[in-house]
Parts: C-alpha cells; sequence; structure tokens
RNA sequence: GCCGAGGUAACUCAACGGUAGAGUGCUUCCCUGAAAAGGAAGAGGUAGUGGGUUCGACCCCCACCCUCGGCA
C-alpha cells in the first residue's frame, strides 16, 4: 500500500534541503524528485547552487539538467513530468521524494492544478505586450471579470497570460484553473532555519560561487547562447557582470528566500522541522 | 592654512520661505503553461551643531564641527 505515498522536502534556498533529502533517500531506499526551475538547465551550475554528483552519494535525481539554456520550460512540463517520474519511482517499489525551492511547482504536483491547456503563443504574448497596462485592464474586464481579482492591473505578466487563454480557448481564464484530485499521499516536510541563519549561509555561498568561477561560468554561457534566453534571468545570471555583483546577488538571494517563505506559509500542511531526526521519525510514522 | 562643493530616510539623491519626496534597501502579502520570474501594500526623516533674520526656515545670514575636491 506504499505505492502512492510521496514525501515533500521543501524550503527556502540555502535552508539544507538538498542534503537532508539525500539522507532521508540513503534511509528510505529512496530516489529524488528536483523542483527547482533552475536547476533543470544544463551548463548552469555555479549560480544555481545545483547539487554535485558527489552530493547526490548514488541517490538518482530526477529533473536536474534536462534541457539547454536556451530551450523553454513551463509549469505544466514540470508538472507532467514529475509526474510520470514520481510514478515510476512508486512502481520500481522506492519512496520518491520531490525536493525543491520552486513553490509552485511543488502546488502542482501536491494540489493536482488544473493547468489550462493553452500554451504559451509567442506571437500573441507579443501584441498583447505592446499594449498599455490599461487596456489589457479594458480587454480582461471585458473577457474576464473574474480574473482582476486575483491579478493586479499592473501585472502584465499575468494580464497577458491570462488574454491568452481567453482569446485562444475562448472561455474566460478564471473558470480553467482549479485543483484536481489528490494525485498521492503526501507528507509535506518544510524546513525552515531561522532567517538569520538563511542570511548568513547566503552570503557565505555567494561568496563562494564567485570564487568558484561564477564569472566564467556566466561568460561562456553568454557566448554561446547570448543573453536573451529566458535561463539567463535568474539569479546570479542577470548580475554577473556588473560591478557590485556579490552584492547585488546576495541581495535578490535573500529576497527571493522571503518570497519563498511567504509562499510556503500559506500551505498549512506543511509540517516544519528542524533536523534529520525529526524528519525521519515523520517519515516512519507516514510510511507505516 | 586657503579656495570651492556639500552635510535631508538604512543607502544614493531631490524639491521647496509655510513643518519634506524619489529610487534602492527593509517588512508583509499575492501568485495555475516565464515562478530564482512578475506584481501589491506598508514601516522608516522633525533636515550636522549652536545662534540670528522672519508671522513662519530644511530652504536666507553668522559661527563651529565633519566630508569631498583643488591650492599651498
Amino acid at each position: 500500500m506504499s505505492h502512492n505515498k510521496l514525501i515533500i522536502i521543501l524550503g527556502p534556498t540555502a535552508s539544507g534541503k538538498s542534503s537532508l533529502a539525500v539522507k532521508l533517500a540513503q534511509k528510505f531506499n529512496g530516489e529524488i524528485v528536483s523542483a527547482d526551475s533552475r536547476q533543470i538547465y544544463k551548463e548552469m551550475d555555479i549560480g544555481t547552487a545545483k547539487i554535485t554528483k558527489k552530493e547526490m552519494q548514488g541517490i538518482p535525481h530526477h529533473l536536474i539538467d534536462i534541457i539547454k539554456p536556451n530551450q523553454e520550460f513551463s509549469l505544466a512540463q514540470f508538472k507532467k513530468k514529475a509526474t510520470k517520474i514520481i510514478k515510476d519511482i512508486q512502481k520500481r517499489d522506492k519512496l520518491p521524494f520531490l525536493v525543491g525551492g520552486t513553490g509552485l511547482y511543488i502546488q502542482s504536483v501536491v494540489d493536482n492544478l488544473q493547468i489550462p491547456k493553452t500554451k504559451p503563443n509567442k506571437k500573441l504574448r507579443n501584441k498583447l505586450e505592446s499594449k498599455t497596462n490599461q487596456e489589457l485592464y479594458n480587454q480582461l474586464k471585458k473577457l474576464d471579470p473574474q480574473a482582476l481579482k486575483i491579478i493586479d492591473k499592473n501585472n502584465q505578466r499575468r494580464m497577458v497570460r491570462a488574454l491568452e487563454v481567453c482569446l485562444i480557448t475562448g472561455q474566460p481564464f478564471s473558470q480553467q484553473k482549479h485543483k484536481g484530485p489528490k494525485l498521492f499521499d503526501i507528507l509535506q516536510i518544510g524546513l525552515n532555519p531561522d532567517i538569520k541563519i538563511i542570511d548568513k549561509r547566503i552570503n557565505q555561498r555567494v561568496k563562494q560561487m564567485i570564487k568558484a568561477g561564477l564569472l566564467e561560468e556566466v561568460e561562456k554561457l553568454i557566448k554561446k547562447y547570448g543573453s536573451k534566453p529566458y535561463s539567463m534571468s535568474g539569479i546570479g545570471y542577470k548580475e554577473a557582470l556588473l560591478d557590485n555583483s556579490e552584492e547585488l546577488i546576495k541581495i535578490h538571494t535573500k529576497q527571493y528566500a522571503r518570497r519563498q517563505m511567504s509562499w510556503f506559509r500559506r500551505d498549512k500542511k506543511i509540517k516544519w522541522i528542524k533536523d534529520y531526526k525529526k524528519a525521519k521519525k515523520m517519515i516512519i510514522n507516514f510510511i507505516n
């Protein structure tokens, strides 16, 4: 009956998720599925603090290094792939661990988000993006007034997406997103060290990244793919060439950690823990 | 020591003779095919110090202190 179980390990950046997950996977015969929107990219290792082969300790890790930096990826693709892999791990009688800090990616699996099927449409997006926010707002007000309750009128990105779905399907965007029936029997474990500790680790990590050759990594990527690809918009990549890059990367990473916590706090199903022992106990209870 | 510029929010800087604003940072929040992205709200200053002019000064005048640049 353990065939439907899924453990989730989440937390802000630099909270120690990865190493905790490896330890737990070793203990419980598990495999790890990464829920990290940046570690999916090949060739982007230093700036994404990607786990190394050695750190994996022989535990299989999925959804890392799956696409090139100039390729695009999305929530829907993640959900599809992650779900498939999790089921496969379960079928092989191992315990899947979904581990990461990309809250939306995790939620798509936890809540079985029914993501509107409309694929991103570059042409349409470009067209919509050339309009003012006021125009987008007015258009959305006609096509999907409900959507305005959840989308801020200054958020071009999300208004464009909502309109994209409305225009292509002829149906309101807000009515095409729901939560589906539960896919798995889930235990969500959250790691939230004191924010001061997180900040300290971030400082250390960023310093270390630069020492490890972040600048060279970024230069190489730009030479190969240009600075346009979306993958280059991540923290550590967008600032690496600026002269105060270290400070900027630190600030942006700390802000990101807070955004992550703000996201995770909403999910009351998450069990917050401090260490491996507690996690181990919880999992034992959960799988038996 | 002299000349010049300046001392306003945590930082970088505005405006204005009628008790101050922005950007950044900070706090909190939102989020369904770009999510390390994108967006919202909020908390922070009685203006280097002392005096004077004025109905009223952050803004004008004087002194002192400090910073930066130039000269010596």
